[in-house]
RNA sequence: GUCCCCAUCGUCCAGAGGCCCAGGACGUGGCCCUUUCAAGGCCAAAACACGGGUUCGAAUCCCGUUGGGGACGCCA
């Protein structure tokens, strides 16, 4: 099986085709020997980039979706750019023309756009009119050699119909009267997308040509093409569009679209790559895992490819949900190497303003801190906020707010400050016992118990009324507090200063 | 306008004629857990678009209507 996904570099990698991508590399890596092929289809000088190209294939591997043949890397059936392959439209246009399958086209933009107006305010169908299809040889070359500039069009051929069997849809019909004549070859000699999509499937023996919905009615020319260019057409299998909470496709109107812009709001690939699996198709229901009971939807990507499959995609258009996005992301971000995703944050610290060029040292106290907020998160944007309390502290600060101020001033709360603070000076920097210990004393020497007790401590050391259990957090500050400054992580107080601060600024 | 595709809870899916007065997941609501916010556990509300057929029997098959999406480019 080889198949392809064939994205146009204009722009950022939408997470609807992210999504054919991943459904083709799963198809390619769930059996054995499948091939998947990036290629580049950039006949639009105007609009595309290699800077798009670049971010296109960024985006893919960091979604782990490598390929086997690829502009990057070559192969056996390159150039895989198609802005390098114009001799080879050339010369199968040529061939369309000399065995009368294809003609020059002199009619002028203006003129096309006037028929398609015509048509369209009449009730008529929308097609090219035809107007150059008989033109004689001699007409054609006296225009030619006048220099006028000719597009070459594939003749449609006398037939009833065009009807394929999609892989995901079953048997489509097109009446053969409602396709015009495509361009094949522009004025300026690129090819138009359905030629040049059908010579590079062809010339790369694609087997599986699986995209949007919105090539299914390109299909039947692209059949007529392979047809009348002696090629084998491949299987087609058409996915419904991605499409916004309001049914309408997807668009930065609705917020994110592009995976860079999901990236960089802190979801993690394998979450990204697990959701886009489960829109227009579900893990359930498959007889190999109905048997071992396993219908959980999340599914890593290894697995994905070995249970996927085409005849149990669904064939309606699916609304991208965010937040089943988030939530499968925290499923990711629980089971992760803690490692990892401390060294996924650190960019985010950045982004939130708080200085952050961690080393070994500094890594090691990050990943021990992260098992106190990765259950409690749902991106990775969100971390710095959960552990802003380490790095910044202010007493004074935490007592100016309103609401803080009125809890704090009741006796009993001002006693568990004061105890604090005293049970702390000149101690050793506190693990999770002796916090324990520390608190329990307090406990005996105010009679605070429960919310009453451990408020206070909350406010007296973290500087907010919210926040990871004090049972990690408070070991974490000491931890902290102890770092060499080489360890490249903010300066952090300890909750003996901070105890000692906090009773100060009551 | 013409052609094509699609149609189960708010959302994503399961359901391939009786197992379905429709099942799961996200989200929502409630309860529990709890030193806070989360997380987690439990429970609940929530759908076969409509109308005709076919059949002993239809969410499942057929037709139509309606609704949504796509295409109709010398864009891809």
């Amino acid at each position: 099986m080889r198949v392809r996904f064939a994205p146009s570099p204009t722009g950022q990698l939408h997470v609807g085709n992210a999504r054919t991508a991943l459904f083709n590399w799963l198809l390619a890596r769930g059996g054995s020997g499948g091939v998947f092929i990036l290629r580049i289809e950039d006949t639009d000088a105007e609009r595309s980039t290699r800077e798009s190209e670049a971010a296109m294939a960024e985006d893919l591997r960091w979604l782990g979706l490598d390929w086997d043949e690829g502009p990057d890397i070559g192969g056996p059936h390159g150039p895989y750019r198609q802005s390098e392959r114009l001799h080879l439209y050339q010369s199968y246009a040529q061939e369309l023309l000399s065995a009368g399958n294809a003609y020059y086209c002199f009619c002028s933009p203006g003129q096309l756009e006037a028929d398609r107006q015509a048509a369209l305010s009449e009730g008529r169908p929308v097609k090219y009119a035809g107007t150059c299809r008989q033109l004689s040889a001699v007409q054609v070359a006296g225009r030619l050699t006048a220099g006028e500039h000719a597009a070459i069009r594939f003749r449609v051929p006398e037939r009833d119909a065009v009807v394929f069997t999609d892989l995901v849809r079953g048997e489509v019909r097109f009446a053969i009267d409602v396709i015009g004549d495509p361009v094949v070859l522009r004025a300026d000699g690129t090819p138009a997308y359905n030629f040049a999509v059908v010579v590079d499937d062809a010339l790369m023996e694609v087997t599986h040509a699986i995209r949007g919905e919105d090539h299914l009615s390109n299909t039947p020319r692209q059949i007529l093409l392979y047809d009348a260019l002696g090629f084998t057409p491949p299987q087609f299998a058409h996915l419904a569009l991605v499409m916004g909470p309001d049914h309408s496709p997807l668009s930065k109107r609705h917020g994110a679209t592009s995976v860079a812009e999901f990236r960089t709001r802190g979801y993690l690939p394998e979450a990204m790559v697990n959701y886009l699996a489960l829109i227009g198709w579900s893990p359930r229901g498959d007889a190999a895992d109905s048997s071992s009971g396993d219908d959980s939807e999340l599914v890593p990507i290894d697995q994905l490819a070995r249970r996927f499959s085409l005849d149990r995609v669904g064939h309606s258009p699916g609304v991208f949900d965010e937040e089943k996005l988030a939530w499968v992301n925290r499923h990711y971000l629980k089971t992760a190497d803690p490692a990892r995703i401390a060294e996924l944050s650190v960019p985010f610290f950045v982004e939130a303003g708080i200085p952050m060029a961690p080393d070994d040292v500094g890594i090691r106290f990050l990943t021990a801190a992260m098992a106190m907020v990765t259950s409690s998160v749902d991106r990775l944007s969100q971390v710095p906020a959960r552990l802003a309390f380490l790095f910044d502290y202010d007493a004074e600060r935490t007592l100016t707010d309103e609401q803080l101020r009125r809890e704090m001033s009741s006796e009993g709360a001002r006693a568990v400050a004061v105890a604090l603070a005293e049970e702390l000076a000149g101690a050793p920097r506190l693990d999770r016992e002796r916090f324990r210990a520390v608190a329990s004393q307090v406990k005996a020497r105010t009679g605070q118990k429960a919310r009453a007790l451990f408020h206070p401590i909350r406010l007296a050391l973290t500087g907010r009324p919210e926040g990871p259990e004090l049972d990690l957090a408070v070991p974490a500050l000491d931890l902290g507090a102890d770092l060499p400054t080489h360890a490249g992580i903010p300066p952090i107080a300890g909750s003996r200063e901070r105890a000692a601060a906090f009773a100060a600024a009551l």
